[in-house]
DNA sequence: TCTGGGGTCCTAGGACCC
DNA sequence: TCTGGGGTCCTAGGACCC
């Protein structure tokens, strides 16, 4: 970052932009889009939210309003929402002069020249997104990370203001009112617990942070918040989002559609996951030196509960999806509780490096155990078929996709994946 | 009946070493 | 047997984010 402007770019309710994108019909009525199992709401149009309707809150307790109030349901289509993402994203790079993704629907763009040049690239951006991908985005303008993210934030709550929000160009009175109203939660970085926390320090609104003594926040609190205290009076302190690639982990964790009771469903979820985990570190290049298994019954459920997880040390840094499903299938063996309920498991790799483990080889050169070998061959070959037709086109003893396990998700509202499969291509007809 | 998934960062505390 | 401090490394857990 240089001594220019930050943006914050970010697309409004951005899986129900995806969809409405591709669905005239999704346009001006309330629509949500369902986590996976269409288990909860985790997006909302704003018709949906002006209905009241809370993320997080449970389908079944909206369903009525598909009929009372023209509600419209979506599951989760992330083929769909990654592509789209993939666009966005592409596009803002040849703005400004650097660009961190932070999230799917989500970017800094570091913006040069004088505010009113500033204004008018943030204007184009706006423009160029909606015109060739045809999702609504807002810009927020400003000094700093997290004041850039309040600027965009002003923006969308202020229709007026044509989804652009220079923060510096605002009208003084109108800023401090904002600083003054806005609750210390809606500032990125402060959550739930630490609001409440500040709350009781008889720290409420922004400019209550604003003006909080910094060392006395670090003291309180930790380096993190101390750092928001700069950052909201100007002073840059959050470092560039790290590149993909450089991250610690990779997860594949999921809920069930029906409940996995006996060792033999266990057995096949480890193994699947165990599978589409090792298939993502092959697709990043990546080796994997601890595996981690978790499960749990529902938090809702009453009676006995239980949350087995274990980590697992691998002899070497490794992404083979046979020796990994083995010890992700032994580990959880040993934990789980045969006839209990389990909602939910997954599968966790971490400690990634670019480079696999030495083999152990003899003095000829031959790997010591030939059975290891062999397992090797088998699995470079497993790999390369996924790697080259995706992770469903081949599976291992459990995960061979004859047929969809019982346990698999649910997802009973998907919207067509338009822009990444070739017999859902959308037919234009004219 | 039905309640998401995938991440990051920081801190405290224990084990171990000199 | 008791006395002491400083440092590193690792892990678990908390908080937050989208």
């Amino acid at each position: 970052m240089s001594a220019d402007h930050v943006s914050l770019v970010d697309v409004n309710n951005f899986y129900v932009a995806c969809e409405r994108a591709f669905d005239y019909s999704l346009r001006n009525r309330p629509v949500v889009v369902l986590s996976n199992n269409d288990g909860c709401v985790v997006a909302r149009s704003q018709e949906a939210k002006d209905l009241g309707i809370p993320t997080g809150e449970p389908f079944f307790k909206i369903q009525r309003y598909m009929d009372s109030h023209n509600l419209a349901v979506r599951s989760s289509n992330y083929e769909l929402y990654g592509d789209m993402s993939a666009r966005v994203m592409e596009l803002l790079g040849r703005f400004g002069t650097w660009h961190e993704v932070y999230s799917i629907d989500e970017s800094f763009v570091g913006l040069e020249g004088n505010l009113e040049q500033v204004r008018s690239t943030a204007a184009q951006i706006r423009a160029a997104i909606d015109k060739t991908i045809g999702v609504p985005v807002c810009v927020g303008v400003s000094s700093t990370k997290t004041l850039a993210k309040l600027a965009n934030h002003i923006a969308k709550h202020n229709p007026g203001l044509g989804g652009v929000c220079v923060q510096q160009l605002m009208d003084p009175e109108v800023l401090g009112s904002i600083m003054n109203r806005v609750p210390v939660t809606d500032v990125w970085g402060v959550g739930r617990k630490t609001g409440a926390k500040l709350a009781a320090m008889g720290i409420e609104t922004i400019a209550d942070l604003q003006a909080a003594d910094p060392l006395a926040i670090r003291k309180k609190f930790s380096v993190v918040l101390q750092r928001t205290v700069f950052e909201l009076n100007g002073q840059r302190c959050i470092g560039p989002v790290e590149e993909r690639a450089d991250r610690g982990q990779v997860m594949f964790t999921r809920s069930f559609s029906t409940p996995v009771r006996t060792y033999e469903a266990m057995e096949e979820v480890m193994s699947i996951y165990a599978q589409k985990a090792a298939s993502r570190l092959a697709s990043e290049g990546r080796y994997a030196s601890l595996l981690t298994v978790t499960a749990g019954t529902s938090r809702f459920a009453r009676g006995e509960a239980s949350f087995p997880s274990a980590q697992v040390r691998l002899p070497r840094p490794t992404r083979d999806p046979i020796l990994l499903s083995k010890l992700a299938i032994a580990a959880m063996r040993d934990l789980m509780q045969p006839g209990m309920d389990y909602v939910r498991g997954g599968v966790i790799l971490s400690g990634l490096s670019d480079t696999p483990g030495e083999q152990q080889l003899d003095l000829f050169g031959q790997n010591v155990d030939p059975a290891a070998q062999e397992q090797e061959n088998v699995s470079s070959v497993v790999q390369d078929i996924s790697l080259r037709f995706g992770a469903k086109s081949i599976g291992l003893g459990h995960a061979g996709l004859a047929r969809s396990p019982e346990w698999s998700m649910k997802r009973e509202h998907i919207s067509q994946r338009y822009t990444t499969d070739w017999d859902e291509l959308l037919v234009v007809r004219a």
